[in-house]
DNA sequence: GCAAAAGTGTTGTCCTTACACCCATGC
DNA sequence: GCATGGGTGTAAGGACAACACTTTTGC
């Protein structure tokens, strides 16, 4: 607020690197795993009942704290191994939530991750305090600010599906462009056109041919494809446009 | 790492909020602003020599602690006004760093913003320590993880600035098309073609004739514009279109 | 009159959108 | 044979890239 005092006092010499960190106030830092899952052609976001007093029925993100000994990728990548036992899916880090009031029991910093895993593939590793899958529609009490971290990754996950190949880690393998374009509606929220969503991936050139069809459907079987995530590295550009 | 005796303990049973925050470790937190100016068509940062012992001759980012009453956000805008003196200026966050060696003197997690001011309308309020601007293609010997910091926000500034009108805020209140095109050129790092830059922002609609020209400049003047930011509010578009 | 940048249009190409019919399978 | 989704093509419109000449001003 007033510049004079703090800037004169901040840099009138040089310090010591462990004094001038010993001197910061420290607060507790967390990460919130924002874990998005699909099955049934429904999107979902996996939530606990809040363990805390006075919270027990109101849904929380699945958070830790980080130690001293980790980054908050690698804290992040902890809580999504114990929760749901994978290693081997992206998640990314989307925003630091900072309201010194946001957490009922002090100061805690947080960092929100995204995470989008395929549903029917994984088992919990643990259900303790009700853990399970919420339609993201579904209205849903959320506890602290995580509606607000909620809704910051769901914006998040809609603009990166439309500019990264996410949406492949929610499928089989082997999948069909039906199932591909499933993901793409539940995500987006919005009816696509089937021609032209086949179009738009063909012509991107990195779907490949399994020559397997699709087994057991009530309908002409579609063809089965991979993705081929080398042929997307190669083909990707790097300018985009101005585009507001 | 091991699941089982960390998920055991926290979860079970309900907990006191305050109790559960106190046992968590805590940690410093800081803010880094990485702040961009444009001068003499050039893109440049701003930057101080560290105050740190045994770190006197390597550049830093303008940073500070948080404290325990304001949020990331706060922090940020404290800093960039005590520095430039400057308060109606946009400032995003951008990426949180949390290696847990980053810092010479103990654990500090860092969150990175990222701004983007005119040179030309404002005076550094204090120029302790070095404080300058450096063109953002010089060689700079950076001080701990600070060039990782700074090239993180400068990818994320080529981005944004494609995708939203950061621009204008490097400019005059009244601008040429010369001018403008300028900042992105810097910015962008290429040259664009002049006569489709023009296409491109008249289509956008929201640039208003002032009816004035360029004064002082030995060649024949362009005329005056300024950004209607109620007019591009209202003709942005929310959906983009999948392309990786 | 010369240097420097302003201002302006067209063409070809590509991408996007909208839209309709027949086909293969399970039941 | 009916329901369900698979698979396909085209035409119109819009965006983008490439490209050259005339005009206005300061010096």
């Amino acid at each position: 607020m007033n510049a004079e005092p703090l800037s004169k006092q901040l840099f009138s010499d040089t310090k010591n690197a462990s004094q001038l960190v010993r001197s910061y106030q420290k607060i507790a830092v967390t990460i919130d795993c924002v874990i998005f899952g699909y099955q049934d052609g429904q999107l979902k976001v996996l939530l606990i009942k809040s363990d805390l007093e006075n919270y027990t029925e109101q849904w929380s993100l699945l958070g830790n704290e980080i130690t001293h000994t980790e980054t908050t990728d690698e804290a992040a990548y902890r809580v999504l191994k114990q929760r749901t036992g994978l290693s081997d899916v992206f998640l990314d880090q989307v925003k630091c939530f900072s309201t010194p009031d946001r957490h009922p029991g002090g100061r805690v910093v947080t960092v929100a991750y995204c995470s989008l895993i395929n549903i029917a593939h994984h088992q919990l590793t643990c259900t303790d305090n009700d853990l399970h899958w919420h339609p993201v529609q579904d209205e849903i009490d959320w506890a602290f600010d995580h509606k607000e971290i909620f809704e910051t990754c769901y914006g998040w996950l809609q603009k990166r599906i439309q500019e990264h190949p996410l949406g492949f880690s929610l499928l089989p393998e082997k999948f069909s462009l039906r199932e591909l374009q499933g993901v793409y509606e539940a995500i987006l929220g919005m009816k696509l056109d089937r021609r032209n969503f086949r179009k738009k991936f063909f012509t991107m050139d990195f779907l490949e041919d399994t020559g397997e069809m699709e087994l057991n459907v009530a309908h002409r079987p579609g063809k089965l494809y991979t993705f081929n995530y080398k042929k997307y590295e190669s083909g990707k550009k790097d300018w985009v446009g101005i585009d507001f």
